[in-house]
DNA sequence: CTTTTGTTTTACATTGTGTCAATCGATATG
DNA sequence: CATATCGATTGACACAATGTAAAACAAAAG
């Protein structure tokens, strides 16, 4: 593929994008996303299959364009349990408002689309991959609550993150980030852990 | 309104809620309504406006057919917080696996209805209030965490007990109805509660 | 018998996605 | 220089689903 070729995509890329978070991820058709990147509407079908295509393709990229991994590897610094739940909850909760138009375009698509589905259910495994070394460690440290089982601490610390919990807290009950991110970390640690 | 109108009305609402469970909410046209219902396309539009109205009624209906009303009574029954709490989540969870179809519908429209938004929220403040009656009477027994005001702990609770997580426990985690009734309780009691 | 009421039938407007074919301009390649 | 090739443009079209409009019709009520 040329490089004139790779230019246009990432203008479209960065396009979709800008629009997502300004219209929080509503009413944004192929059209707007053609005007804004400034070429022909036919020309973002000569890059993206559809319009799920497209949408998948941009949330990969903001992810690479935001350093995800960067900022997971601070992540992975931390040792016992109790710090790792800090720093999940730090970077996650961090991230979320950064990507939040495009992840509202994407969870309002997937009941009627099986890629997308697919394509965010991808993006919760890595929440819950998290989540899973999060809930080990506290099992090494003997801190998980009796009650607990792995998988079933894993299913409710990914559940409790979800970025639906996170997007009526905030934006709909007016929790601050910093609100939402200390509490989440008690309710965790209370639920979770030994005394 | 005559009789055979108020006939054809609820014939009508019947194929929408049996239709929305069989389907989960999912790609179901006026046109499948109408001929559920036995009636033409065109005769939904003359007992409601469009799809969010008929929608909403739909909700309207079940709510009331279920007897959701006779439900809470037995919740308000209850006298300390504690059992106020159990009660909740017992009645909530026993409810939101029977409107699960008519509610996907619900959220899948949301996001571009405002006036779906509107019903949406208007369930939400029904439960929102039910978590209240809950929280005042821990308070007033004394049991309330002190890091809780009223507000932020009735949205924790509002939100822990969101339709969208108990989808996600049970429908994609494969949670059983008991598990996530009994779980969620502990989790609500450690997070809320002293000790 | 006539009017009203609920419904049917047919047709059409609209919106947004996705497809197709012809064309155009620049850039390599012989 | 001539000529393919490639990316993009243009304009037209198919399609699905919602919603609207008008004329006809059947049954019940006055």
């Amino acid at each position: 593929m040329s490089k004139s070729s790779d230019n246009t995509r990432n203008k479209i890329l960065v396009a979709t994008w800008h629009l997502m978070e300004e219209n929080q991820g509503q009413g944004v058709r192929m059209s707007d996303i053609a005007k804004r990147a400034g070429v022909s509407r036919q020309a973002v079908y000569l890059h993206f299959a559809n319009r799920t295509d497209l949408i998948i393709a941009t949330i990969a990229y903001v992810d690479q364009q935001k350093g995800l991994g960067e900022r997971m590897a601070s992540f992975n610094a931390a040792s016992d349990g109790l710090h790792l739940l800090d720093q999940l909850v730090e970077v996650w909760g961090d991230y979320m408002p950064e990507i939040a138009g495009i992840s509202r375009a994407m969870l309002s698509t997937r009941n009627s689309d099986a890629d997308m589905a697919a394509a965010w259910n991808k993006t919760m495994g890595c929440l819950k991959a998290a989540c899973r070394k999060v809930i080990t460690a506290l099992e090494s440290d003997g801190l998980l609550a009796k009650n607990w089982t792995t998988e079933t601490a894993v299913d409710l610390s990914a559940t409790l993150l979800s970025f639906q919990n996170w997007e009526q807290l905030t934006s709909e009950y007016g929790w601050s980030g910093e609100h939402y991110k200390t509490t989440i970390k008690t309710v965790l640690i209370r639920a979770l852990t030994v005394n």
